[in-house]
DNA sequence: CTGTTAGCGCTTTCAA
DNA sequence: TTGAAAGCGCTAACAG
């Protein structure tokens, strides 16, 4: 082979650079820089190419040796939006766990819309991603996620998918559901209500039957809603709560909002209606976004693992490519007690 | 070439299995499937080959081609700390300016680390991004960074670099420091102090000036103390304010917090001294994250425009790879006047 | 321990 | 309008 004739396009410097200036084949230098296979490399050999490759300023094309491994190191992140305040967390969170192995994660939005979900799959398998951690399921999505981890190890992470085996990493919204439930009870209330996430979003199917699961045992009466959010906003929270209050029936002591962002819609109603939360209404959320805490009142809340739920979605993809067969984690939820509800 | 040897090892359909079904060379393969060059291809022979791609589930392998044509489609994103609240909509407004070109961003935080910084700064540049976006920079990263950009283009975003020509899309810090003191004197208030946030983040020091500047012209007293903070923190927030308190001379009707995290650790430390906000202390905070609206008291602060130097950024990127030079913007910042700042 | 020889899947001249 | 041949930069299997 002419090595001379190799030459770069990227402007950079390339193996067979190195190759030449260490007098070395370029298999050598390939030996030589990685880690695994360097033991088989002279001392000093390594040493003169190591030389070399630092004077050249060389720098592997990790899309060649992509090419060539059918690895990328890179994982491909699908959320649903990313301006949802608890997914940030999800992806610093699974940074952080992945980042030692050099991966990478690439990241796209679904905007909760089918079709673009089947786009992103296919995008991201077209740039071969070694996994990916799926945090925007829907229930609808299933058979094209399946379909997805034919080709790649799929994770699904935050929103829990039922009916497959995909290795997922949720947490436990039916036990937190069932929490509040029981916090609310504690307090005295016997007359409460949900205002309901989007149903097609299984954490929230999940988070009513908790809650409703307790009530019906414990006896509680329920004047929730027959119907679900579009979208777990405040805008959302806002309307379904104004829909509570125009009912002619009698007002709930307490009010489970199926997250954080709701609960905010419903405290400007309630405000606006001149009702003190908690004296009139207790009011809980769901999530404990960074500075629910300091609301007026403080929200109490259910702790959404989100951090953790990251970094064990990058363990678990680091076992999927080792050929492991992660196990699911269903992270157990926490009640965080604030002001915003008391004694009936 | 003996076509039937080539095969697949990544359980894929080439572009060869393609061409073998419809019966022609893989370059028109090539051809048919690239819409700048498909009108060379005779029509029927191009529907031949599209239903053959389709049938086969063809889907064509983009690191294959980045490695032909030096061009990725991705961005490399590099962030401090993506567990930041304002860090998130500049990603969000980011992905969604970039998507509709194809390209995705591939994401990585310094943790504000001048060497993983460097590292990271590499370790993209081996990947071979198209662009990178800068969302990290430090006083102290000049140089990197502009060696970083001799490879490729290079935006810087939210942090201003000083010294520089690489395009930066950043927001008025200064002016937004300068319209807080002006705010507070319109109150009343004559002795006023800065909590300051980390100098080697050019934003801080800009605040800085923007609000000490405007306290010399009017006649205002600084009692800001001489440190910097170490990170923008609710920590380093509840350290700073309860040195002033803790300082022997008259207390500050009026604190400027750096940014809102900040201002929630000062909120802190004055409750605990049993002062009152805004009646005995009025308090400003920076960037108007989620939800400081809600915090009682509601608090003043200066509106950050994340998710427009996210889209932004995005657009310069393609205005780099289209080869124009983008001009620099600096976004005006916006007061949010809320109830944490009152008359004297 | 090192060199040789083939590709990874695609694009891109250059001919025909 | 299509085919042939040559690589992009790297790794991997096999000799030696």
């Amino acid at each position: 082979m002419n090595l001379q004739a190799r030459s770069r396009t990227n402007g950079g410097v390339t193996l067979f650079d190195v190759a030449r200036l260490a007098g070395v084949h370029p298999s050598t230098v390939s030996r030589a820089l990685d880690p695994r296979r360097q033991a088989r490399v002279k001392d000093d050999t390594r040493e003169r190419i190591m030389d070399a490759a630092t004077r050249l300023g060389y720098r592997p094309d990790l899309i060649a040796r992509g090419l060539q491994s059918g690895r990328t190191a890179s994982i491909g992140v699908i959320a649903a939006d990313l301006g949802n305040l608890f997914v940030t967390p999800i992806i610093h969170g699974l940074t952080g766990s992945i980042e030692a192995a050099g991966m990478l994660p690439m990241i796209a939005e679904t905007q909760d819309d089918h079709h673009r979900l089947t786009r992103i799959l296919d995008h991201m398998l077209a740039r071969r991603v070694d996994a990916m951690v799926v945090v925007a399921a829907r229930s609808g999505d299933l058979a094209i996620l399946e379909k997805a981890a034919l080709s790649v190890p799929v994770v699904i992470a935050a929103r829990p998918l039922d009916g497959t085996r995909l290795p997922q990493v949720i947490h436990d919204d039916h036990e937190g559901g069932r929490m509040i439930a029981e916090h609310l009870h504690q307090l005295g209330h016997t007359w409460v209500a949900q205002l309901r996430g989007p149903i097609e979003v299984a954490n929230f199917p999940r988070r009513a039957t908790g809650f409703g699961g307790y009530c019906h045992e414990a006896g509680l009466g329920e004047a929730t809603l027959d119907m679900w959010a579009e979208s777990p906003t405040i805008d959302e929270g806002t309307r379904l709560m104004q829909m509570l209050l125009d009912r002619p029936t009698r007002r709930p002591t307490a009010i489970f909002a199926h997250n954080d962002l709701m609960a905010l819609g419903a405290l400007g109603v309630l405000g606006s209606a001149g009702l003190r939360v908690p004296e009139d209404v207790s009011l809980v959320g769901y999530n404990d976004l960074p500075m629910v805490g300091y609301l007026s009142p403080p929200l109490t809340t259910v702790r959404y693992p989100s951090l953790e739920i990251g970094q064990t979605a990058g363990l678990m993809v680091q076992q999927l490519l080792s050929g492991e067969r992660p196990s699911d984690h269903n992270l157990e939820p926490r009640l965080v007690v604030r002001g915003s509800t008391g004694q009936i």
